[in-house]
DNA sequence: ATAAAGTCGACATAGTTATGCAGTGTTTGC
DNA sequence: GCAAACACTGCATAACTATGTCGACTTTAT
């Protein structure tokens, strides 16, 4: 009946609370605690994170952050999955930590139960997050545009919208999608018409900004 | 101790599961079904929808789809949280369903327990989904860069790119940021050195993928 | 102190783009 | 059958871009 054990590091300056949560771990029979370290630079030193599974650490920390400390993570073992942990419902942060390569965040005030089940949720490929947190990651998928301005393109024009945004010439683009210079000049002009720009890198932007390409 | 009630609709094709769903929230003291539909067609010749609180919608109808729901939904009744519904763990769906609005995903086999609890995170500002979408969804928010073909963008660089996205000339960005147009260009060219590029659209291009922009 | 790196200003020019105008077919709707 | 909309081709040109090269000044490191 015995599986694998989950490996885990602690990296949080309070001692209370990194003891706490020691203990809460290290009780769990599927759980086993490889490190624990009051800074991302003694973390550092060590092998334990390395070889972990999961890395639980606090945003607010002496020296280089939770933050840098996850980007530091993604860039040197990228298989570790880290959650990050802050007292505060600081979402700038938050984001922050998620941009870096965070794969979950939980507030400190999570109950050892949860605690323990945002570990095994991360372990199976889940994302533990507080509700908040869920719905700001959920707005921030979703496009901005009111639907009013809302801007269709015909396949021509996108297809030549997405030559167009690695650099190609009239002539480049001609080749490649089998159509005249002059050609692809036409339906530059209506791309630039439809998205009212009138240049390349303009419609480029327009272009990643709403989703087109 | 009465509070309000939340006001939920339902659009569901299968009888069986939509009269499923009427009798768990019905029993919950603090939720009303105002409608219930089985088809997007049907719902919108009502107005329960605009009245609703939370709408639990099925992506897999006859007519309109799900997925058009949501997008009819949000354009008309932009209050309105939908949360979706599906018996298939279809990510293509479910990611097209954020995008048209959702502010959740929830799997059928959900139990009553837990549908319940759904409704009430959505009504308090959170956004429930599976594990699985939830991961996917943070890994989307995530820069896709490796870190080793990471680049840097010093501020004026940065500020210049961001120019460059609006189509500016080279005269038109130097009086914006009080920079001769020389200089302008002496930048452009670092930025293109930096991101191996040779054209404004393929640097604004890789600013957006990159998320510099 | 000397070198190296970063930030500009100036100048030149081949090459590319944006845009206007004028045709030619094809498809679509009425 | 005729107008209107669409998808091109052709041509012309002012304007703008990409790129090389030279020099000056400032900061940073050694």
């Amino acid at each position: 009946m015995e599986s694998t054990l989950i490996k885990i590091s602690i990296v949080e300056d309070n001692i209370y609370m990194r003891e706490g949560w020691e203990s809460v771990l290290d009780t769990e029979s599927d759980f086993c605690v490889i490190g624990s370290y009051g800074s991302c630079e003694l973390a550092f030193e060590d092998s334990s994170i390395s070889r972990s599974d999961i890395v639980l650490m606090d945003i607010e920390l002496p020296g280089m952050s939770g933050i840098e400390g996850v980007s530091y993570i993604q860039e040197n073992h990228p298989g570790v999955n880290v959650i990050m942990a802050s007292v505060f419902d600081d979402n700038q942060h938050v984001f922050d930590a998620i941009c870096a390569g965070a794969i979950g965040y939980l507030l400190k005030k999570t109950g050892p139960e949860e605690l323990c089940n945002a570990i095994r949720s991360a372990m199976e490929g889940g994302s533990p997050m507080t509700p908040e947190i869920a719905r700001k990651v959920i707005r921030l998928m979703q496009p901005k545009q009111t639907g009013a301005d809302k801007v269709k393109l015909s396949d021509r024009e996108l297809e030549i919208l997405k030559e167009l945004s690695t650099g190609k010439s009239y002539q480049a683009i001609g080749s490649s999608i089998f159509l005249s210079e002059d050609g692809v000049r036409y339906h530059i002009r209506n791309i630039y018409k439809k998205l009212h720009v009138n240049s390349r890198s303009q419609a480029v932007a327009k272009g990643f900004k709403q989703k087109l390409i």
